[in-house]
RNA sequence: UGGGGGAUCGUCUAGUGGUAGGACAGCGGACUCUGACUCCGCUAGCGGGGGUUCGAAUCCCUCUCCCCCAGCCA
């Protein structure tokens, strides 16, 4: 087979492109991506929102933002806004086509009075427990409530009373007479509205009934002239109610709705309830904590948009259960910022190098290329003195076989300067490492082409003299299990105590002093890293790590590990 | 035990009666002043059993396993 062959497009496009096609709709296609705002949008909503939002740019269409806020109790502003503000984040821009279910409450109240007129509908007078109890259960149907056949006329006058604010909640709902037998129980008579004396964000008090979600949203579709109405797997049985509520009222459209699969990362949850609670408990520091797996958290973890986008595009839509590696996700991020970020330097836990036979006094800058393999990025200058910071993983007394760093009497290169050789081991009284005594060979410049001898490895450094100090943050997978909510015991056991390791004396090169906010670098041999514009401050910056390097060293040493156990 | 869905390399995903392909992961190698990047190579899959057919992941039968549904949540 032709490896230069496009993708095959996933099984939601051949049917959008099959409906095109045979001219459904005119040949028009339209899209909503409809998030309730009881909670800030995941990695798992960028799925719907890039499916939402690309199939109708794919075929010539609109795709509507609309809040389905039919639920005054959990809705809250500020979800409509961060909403917003992540949509736009991912590079989707909705124009004017911005809608809430909440504008179409008088409408939807007049199909509820078309219903009851045409004798598919009625007002049910029975308690809560009452409905569940005659819903019936799987395998047994359901049994008539004895308020169902009351008379078109008594229905309008409840139903009227209920709008006006003369019952409590509770005491009433308007259910769709549809069929109690059904073995689908979104079919068993659904409840169309309730009563909610709760003020509702957008529309006051002028609401005391508020409509379900099957209803709302179905019409909604229908009113705005969506053509194509995705979701996620669980609403596949409300599919029949969907189709229902289109044939039973003059509807000016009639949608398809096409149910996808959620997709789950390994190592995290996905479910706004479980996040919510990391959030309300103090788990994380909020809904945009860098652990998170929303949009706002991995924005400013530092993932990029188009990172996002990638992943998405990769991990394909089919209606089979998933769970992605986490490993895919990360790829995406290092591909891009491989390709973009500046190369720095960042002794992330220092030690002290005292290059023995360097000037007492003196200094120079040397140059370093900020990006290896793209010369037109230019270089920087870095300086270097007679006391330098190493990083304190780079040396080891007792090296294991394949250690490529420092340990006494062995050469490394101080990259873009010297090869340096330990010479000395200072330890305090109580036997811990606390600076190193080397010697460095004035001949092995680089860029001078002398000095090209192989030697141990290559390590990164910074001048003592001019570190700035900042604090690093060194962000890991939030759970420690990757099915963190899979089996009976509660997904917080599952918490990774390592999810966060806070750095407050990393020493980094000069450059970085003028690191600006959405500034990625890469942390030679170490990661990617960012910024914390939360964090940070004219005194004192915090930089955050997006993701680390592939680090096969890391790989070797874990299986050892794995292989010899951990004592030791 | 009712109804609705789903099973293809470790993980995602193509395939629609004609040599099972890609991505990520993994393994081996080359390169390397980042144990990164890049490059080369390799490993690895159609849930089981029948049937139709010259030929089946694909069509038929059957079995198994997994997910969802009993909110006045979405």
């Amino acid at each position: 087979m032709n490896t230069d062959e496009a993708p095959g497009k996933d099984f939601i496009r051949h049917i959008v492109a099959a409906d095109v096609e045979e001219g459904r709709h005119s040949g028009r296609v339209q899209t909503r991506f409809p998030p309730e705002p009881n909670g800030y949008l995941h990695i798992g909503h960028a799925k719907a929102i890039c499916l939402d939002f690309d199939i109708a740019q794919e075929f010539g269409g609109q795709c509507y933002m609309r809040f389905d806020d039919t639920n005054p109790e959990k809705e809250d502003i500020e979800y409509v806004e961060a909403i917003q503000k992540d949509v736009r984040w991912l590079g989707y821009d909705w124009g004017d086509r911005l809608a809430h279910a909440s504008d179409y409450f008088q409408e939807l109240h007049n199909f509820a009075i078309n219903l009851i007129e045409s004798g598919k509908a009625y007002v049910d007078s029975l308690s809560a427990e009452e409905i569940r109890t005659l819903r019936g259960t799987l395998t047994e149907s359901g049994k008539n409530s004895p308020y169902r056949n009351r008379s078109v006329n008594e229905n309008l006058r409840l139903f009227s009373a209920m709008e006006q604010g003369e019952f409590e909640e509770g005491e009433h709902v308007l259910r769709a007479k549809i069929d109690m037998a059904s073995p689908n129980l979104n079919l068993r008579d659904p409840t169309l509205y309730r009563i909610r004396k709760i003020t509702h964000q957008r529309t006051g008090d002028k609401w005391c009934i508020y409509p379900m979600y099957d209803f709302a949203h179905t019409l909604s579709d229908a009113l705005e002239g969506t053509t194509h109405s995705f979701c996620t797997l669980e609403f596949e049985d409300h599919r029949p109610l969907y189709e229902w509520f289109l044939e039973n009222l003059p509807v000016p459209h009639s949608p398809r709705q096409i149910e996808f699969s959620r997709f789950n990362l390994m190592f995290t949850v996905m479910s706004k309830r479980k996040l919510a609670q990391l959030v309300d408990e103090g788990h994380v520091q909020g809904w945009d904590d860098p652990r998170m797996p929303t949009l706002s958290g991995m924005r400013r973890r530092g993932y990029t948009a188009a990172s996002i986008r990638d992943f998405i595009g990769r991990i394909g839509i089919t209606k089979k259960e998933n769970v992605i590696e986490l490993g895919a996700l990360e790829n995406c991020i290092r591909e891009e910022l491989n390709d973009t970020a500046p190369r720095r330097f960042a002794v992330l836990k220092p030690l002290k190098v005292v290059i023995s036979n360097y000037p007492d006094d003196g200094e120079e800058w040397l140059e370093a290329a900020n990006h290896p393999n793209r010369p037109e990025l230019g270089f920087r200058q870095v300086p270097l003195c007679r006391e330098i910071y190493i990083e304190r993983d780079d040396f080891e007394e007792d090296p294991p076989g394949k250690f490529r760093r420092l340990s006494p009497g062995v050469e490394v290169r101080l990259r873009y300067a010297y090869i340096i050789k330990c010479e000395d081991v200072i330890k305090d009284p109580s036997g811990e490492i606390i600076e190193l005594h080397c010697s460095y060979d004035p001949s092995t410049r680089s860029g001078t082409g002398q000095g090209q001898r192989k030697v141990k490895g290559t390590i990164h450094w910074v001048s003592a003299k001019h570190a700035f100090c900042s604090e690093v943050r060194l962000y890991d997978r939030l759970f420690a299990s990757p099915y963190p909510d899979r089996g009976a015991d509660n997904f917080k056991q599952h918490l990774n105590p390592d999810s966060l390791e806070v750095l407050v004396d990393a020493a980094l090169e000069p450059a970085l002093a003028q690191a600006q906010p959405e500034e990625r670098f890469q942390f030679e041999r170490q990661g990617y890293f960012m910024i914390d514009a939360e964090l940070s401050d004219t005194n004192q910056l915090v930089f955050t790590r997006t993701v680390t390097l592939r680090n096969s060293w890391a790989k070797m040493e874990h299986q050892a590990l794995q292989k010899f156990g951990t004592a030791g």
